[in-house]
DNA sequence: GCCGTTTTCGGCCCGACTGTTTTCAGTCG
């Protein structure tokens, strides 16, 4: 049978809450179904296998008796009785109404009482018909919000790559940072968070009160439409279809502001809850001590309100954080700083841009101590893997370098390509001859979970594997990670001593930050890798690290931390 | 529907902006 993912509960759950919600139902029961989706959609674990194990469903946060026994059902059965009744009497397409912009619960439930509106194409006919403006509380600014909403197809939601949204949101913070009265300017939201994608961008800005920091801002160059206008809070839509928030602020306030904005709701939101608990009162302003102010102007002050350690932004995800903060026991998170190596690129052997010699002098001014080189094997065509030969005529070269270089050490790798039935695609007296082999699955993305961890499994039994790449094969907003059994997969890595990869390409960031977390706790190393085709690709390893840090690994996490020599009695230790 | 070191009942984060209104509900983040 196969198992229903974490991703299908969750989506069942946001689905009841639209539909409660548009029912005008209680609505902290729909924040409810909404707080246990994302308690769902974060945990490490599949909630299948914790059924099956007879896991306390209840102990996770915002779970209860009656979402537990869901789940279960969910897990057991691929449905869920009471969302089936809910759709029952709904028509299935009302909660895609939500989406568009202008339009919630209230007013949906509105359209559909008084025009029978079920769905976008009955909206559309609506609006033609001019029906809309006869409902109350909907007027022309409203009406015309809507209609542009379902043209732009805002209702889409799209998400930009973390590499698309940085260097706009750190183009406007340099531009910002030049007005009159910007003491400070900041990059918040999840791109602060450095989410892997984001939906747009949020900035605050701490300003003295004659600053012109919202009307420069107002005026940027490439807006494509000021969505919202205020003295305090504006939002513009960029020629790109980026959306860009600007928050602006005394001095006093930046602190509170920033951590407000910065997220994430649920993390914010529990802090929130504390400071209730305690007579305290957060907000974007500061925070309170009944009606006195005890700080805000820096983002310390709120964690310092609780006697609670510095959060990092990366962490700040509502997934345990804050109860380590309060113990005083967070882990010290990695920094790009850590890094001595990177163990996955390519060269004019296979598919990249430049020589073993240009890399590895390029990684030398990065300040790395070691490189593997680690082009594709035969099997991968398209990208010109090599043949036997060739492979020898690598190593030599290899060697070569090694004793003409000075400061860096080139390792000798290849990313091997792990066949469909389990078995590397090179020779055991070839893999021997190499210090590490990066090993990935490149064909045959749509095997059952069985067969692909099953495939995956095989391949470690070979004693020349050292680190699986780009675990799950994903590709960002393309492609679906392939169907694996994480858990097996880890848990087969530790008993081996193998290595998992922590790709550091934006597209595709595999593991993920979940995976990151649970492969931390279940004692598995990563290395944090670039996948480097060209000399520039080399700089990515920033991405790799903030995705490393919000899965909340240290530096003793991460093997390409180690020394040379420390590596290599690792690597070592693998194949015996 | 969840949650509890005052509570098993009665709470549940907080504020800005918009549009359509004569003081506020709805949406949004």
């Amino acid at each position: 049978m196969p198992q229903v993912d974490n991703r299908k509960i969750a989506k069942m759950f946001n689905e009841i809450a639209d539909l409660l919600d548009i029912d005008g139902d209680n609505p902290f029961k729909v924040r409810a179904y909404r707080n246990a989706a994302r308690t769902i959609l974060g945990y490490p674990r599949q909630m299948a296998d914790l059924v099956e194990e007879g896991f306390d469903l209840t102990s996770l946060r915002g779970i209860g008796k009656e979402l537990a026994k869901k789940i279960t059902e969910i897990v057991q059965t691929g449905k869920l009785a009471y969302l089936e009744k809910l759709k029952k009497t709904h028509p299935s397409q009302l909660e895609e109404l939500l989406k568009i912009p202008g339009l919630g619960p209230k007013r949906v439930r509105l359209l559909h009482e008084l025009l029978h509106i079920n769905s976008l194409a009955d909206l559309e006919k609506a609006l033609k018909a001019g029906k809309l403006e006869k409902v109350p509380g909907f007027g022309k600014k409203l009406i015309a919000k809507i209609e542009n909403g379902i043209q732009t197809r805002r209702y889409e939601a799209h998400r930009f790559k973390l590499s698309e949204a940085l260097p706009v949101a750190e183009w406007i913070v340099k531009i910002l940072k030049k007005t009159k009265g910007a003491v400070h300017v900041a990059i918040a939201g999840s791109l602060r968070r450095k989410k892997e994608t984001v939906h747009d961008i949020d900035l605050v800005a701490a300003c003295e009160e004659t600053s012109d920091t919202m009307v420069y801002f107002l005026n940027l160059p490439k807006i494509q439409k000021i969505v919202m206008k205020g003295t305090t809070r504006s939002t513009i839509l960029l020629e790109n279809g980026m959306s860009v928030d600007l928050r602006v602020v005394g001095i006093e306030n930046f602190g509170a502001t920033l951590h407000h904005f910065t997220g994430s709701k649920a993390h914010n939101i529990t802090l929130r809850k504390m400071a209730v608990e305690k007579g305290m009162k957060i907000n974007e302003y500061g925070i309170w001590q009944g009606n006195k102010r005890i700080g805000g102007e820096r983002e310390q002050d709120i964690y310092d309100a609780f006697g609670m350690q510095y959060i990092e932004p990366e962490m700040r995800e509502n997934r345990g954080e804050i109860a380590l903060a309060q113990k005083h026991s967070l882990p010290n998170l990695i920094v790009q700083t850590d890094i001595k190596g990177d163990l996955h690129m390519h060269t004019t052997y296979s598919d990249g841009l430049a020589s073993i010699e240009e890399m590895a002098q390029q990684a030398k001014r990065l300040g790395y101590e070691y490189i593997a080189i680690t082009d594709h094997t035969e099997h991968l065509k398209v990208a010109h893997g090599m043949d036997e030969k060739r492979i020898k005529t690598q190593l030599e070269e290899i060697d070569t370098l090694n004793e003409k270089l000075d400061g860096i050490t080139i390792l000798k790798s290849a990313e091997v390509d792990i066949l469909e039935d389990g078995s590397l695609d090179m020779p055991q007296s070839m893999l021997k001859a190499l210090d590490l082999a990066v090993c990935s699955v490149h064909t045959k993305f749509n095997l059952s979970r069985e067969k692909q961890t099953k495939r995956i499994l095989k391949a470690m039994e070979n004693p020349h594997f050292s680190i699986l790449a780009h675990p799950t094969g994903r590709l960002i907003g393309l492609r679906e990670p392939y169907a694996i059994d994480m858990e097996a997969v880890m848990q087969n890595a530790k008993e081996r001593g193998c290595i998992l990869e922590l790709n550091a390409q934006p597209d595709r960031l595999d593991l993920n930050d979940i995976h990151c977390k649970m492969a931390k706790e279940m004692g598995v190393r990563i290395a944090v890798s670039t996948d480097a085709h060209s000399l520039k690709d080399l700089e990515l390893m920033r991405y790799g690290i903030w995705q490393a840090r919000r899965g909340w690994l240290e530096k003793e996490d991460v093997v390409n931390t180690l020394s040379l020599s420390a590596l290599q009695t690792l690597l070592g230790a693998i194949k015996s």
